[in-house]
DNA sequence: CATGAATGAGTTTTCATTCAT
DNA sequence: TATGAATGAAAACTCATTCAT
């Protein structure tokens, strides 16, 4: 058994770690030890190879908010027209949710986490910016005198129903949530009122 | 100077002094002793009137919660209409929370914790389940049909917005969140779209 | 037993073994623990008073140094010529270091501190400083074209000579150090070479 | 190009990494992996050739002695009366000092680490009795009723300028040192006080 | 010859909590 | 009622050292 490039093979390991054990522990109250116990290496590797605490959690950061971008970036090429685009990022965000439960948790911890680190704030940031980009040049093609506002409430319930989901409510909310979304973009955009659960994009 | 009757008074110096430590700080991770010198006394007492450091947080979080229903219940009385009522809801959510900017960090922090104390998952629940309520039977006289997903939409958007003010962005977003939420409204219930009474849209 | 006023008590405690430890172990690789431990206290303790070892250390330099100045001022006070002072303050500085065998030690590691931390750099200052301007003073009535070299070799043999006895040579060193200075005063100041052990102030 | 005969190399790339690190942070506090760092090997390198940090340091001083004990040697060469011998040994200290401003640091820590590490007591002590002896044996000549005391007090300045010049004392204090040690000598051995050859005096 | 991987043991520091007064 | 004194337990972080390759 070859012991060169374990690297990588570690950091991923504390990465996933780090966000279970969030994911578990319902808070960012995790200690450095449990996440290398979780990882199935020694508390002194996961500083011999992230420095310190803050940056193992920054790297966790970065690697949920890059599979988050990776999927909604996925489903936005599939998109033929701009109402499709923003139901896109609508299942996309919650599609992510469901596939990864774990992550739920450590997405609000992240709000929290972004009052106290700098570099939390700036990834938190670059997320704010691309989620309200991406559906601002949606609506402007749709409804151009409404897309800022309109945007604005999306990102908002988006954000609004993660919170529900973090702090534990059962059941499959993930399709209610999308629901909800889709009835608002419905109201913004279509004459006539939308029901859920028909209209939308299979 | 008689020394009797201090039980209250240093119990809300207390809780105060925890929600403000909150706030400053951006976390949970306050410690009593922080706590007990904003409050003016020793930590030695904290403990003598709270037991533990958890109680300290659940007598904070019903604290803000009791601040937050009294004002809704406020707002409430003089709404001479359902749609009056929603109005009034948005309105007295982000009133309080403009009022008391202290308390919005521990809001956040609030859904954090209830992952971790079953005392403030209940709080939290509660808060949940009346301002759903409220919503609901507003919406179900004016959209019978559609109450119940209007009633989660118009929570969840609230919750996210306040988010967003919790990671600390700057400006009037009091206003623009009572501008984004009131459209919502105004596409869910009114024929024509409704344009919000301060001239966000731009 | 009153509990109250132990501060003072417990920090002049810790400043004592702190020294002692030092002076054992023969470097300032010394655990705060340990340090507590000869205290008679806990290792939190000791933080709570001095907030980190760096302080405890800090105190302990400004002890021995307060010590040493207050054996030399108590001894000049005495001396009624130049000379005499000068030679006061050879025989308090070896006087002070008979006493207290365990400040050799810690003088020592005095001055590899004072590499690293700005503060005992500061207190080494004013040691050098005090010294050189006491001898100055003397030297300058009695042989003021040399006053400024004489000063200098003084002291340095002062610190030199305490160097051998921080490293631990045994014997009477004490004497044989105050006869090489008195011997070098003598060579400067007296015009017929002077005999150690016998023309000195008894 | 062969691996054959590293050993030396890397061995003296490891003793003077380590005596530039000492010098760089002015204490022993130095971790093998800075050393390594600064030789450009693996720290597992650095203990395969010493098998532990102790033996390093041993080395190092070793290393430092044997320098200076040559630079002294070869000024003792030239010297072509006992005079001479005591400022060959003057200046050969100081220059030695000078020309390797990173040694000064390790010398003071040398003293240091004597009292914990035999070895390093014992190189100490061959330094020490080295000197003496070089000292002593000029001064029998010149002055045998005094040669003890003032081999002493030469040697013991020599010792307190260079504690002077590690604590980081600035400015061309090489030559100053040397005229104190000189006009010392002079006073000693000359009938009317000596004049330092380079104007010290101010 | 040389190193990346890995860790156990130990260090400083923090903090909720208890208790005697 | 109120507090200063005190600590046990646990946290982050460090580092010399070992080992398989």
């Amino acid at each position: 058994m070859p012991k060169l490039g374990m690297e990588p093979i570690r950091r991923a390991a504390l990465v996933s770690a780090t966000i279970h054990e969030i994911g578990a522990q319902g808070s960012m109250d995790v200690t450095v030890a449990q996440i290398a116990r979780r990882a199935g290496v020694s508390s002194a590797l996961a500083h011999h190879y992230f420095g310190s605490k803050e940056q193992i959690f920054a790297a966790s950061m970065r690697h949920i908010l890059t599979l988050y971008a990776a999927q909604v970036r996925g489903a936005l090429l599939m998109a033929p027209s701009p109402r499709a685009r923003i139901e896109a990022i609508i299942r996309a965000s919650f599609t992510a949710m469901s596939t990864r439960p774990e992550h739920i948790s450590a997405w609000l911890n992240f709000y929290v986490q972004a009052r106290r680190s700098p570099e939390t704030a700036r990834l938190l940031g670059i997320y704010h910016r691309r989620l309200q980009s991406n559906l601002h040049h949606a609506f402007a093609v749709l409804a151009p005198s409404r897309a800022d506002i309109l945007a604005r409430g999306v990102a908002a319930m988006i954000d609004g129903l993660y919170c529900r989901h973090a702090s534990g409510a059962g059941g499959d909310i993930s399709a209610h949530s999308i629901d909800t979304l889709l009835h608002y973009v419905a109201l913004a955009l279509d004459d006539a009122p939308h029901i859920p659960n028909q209209g939308a994009i299979a």
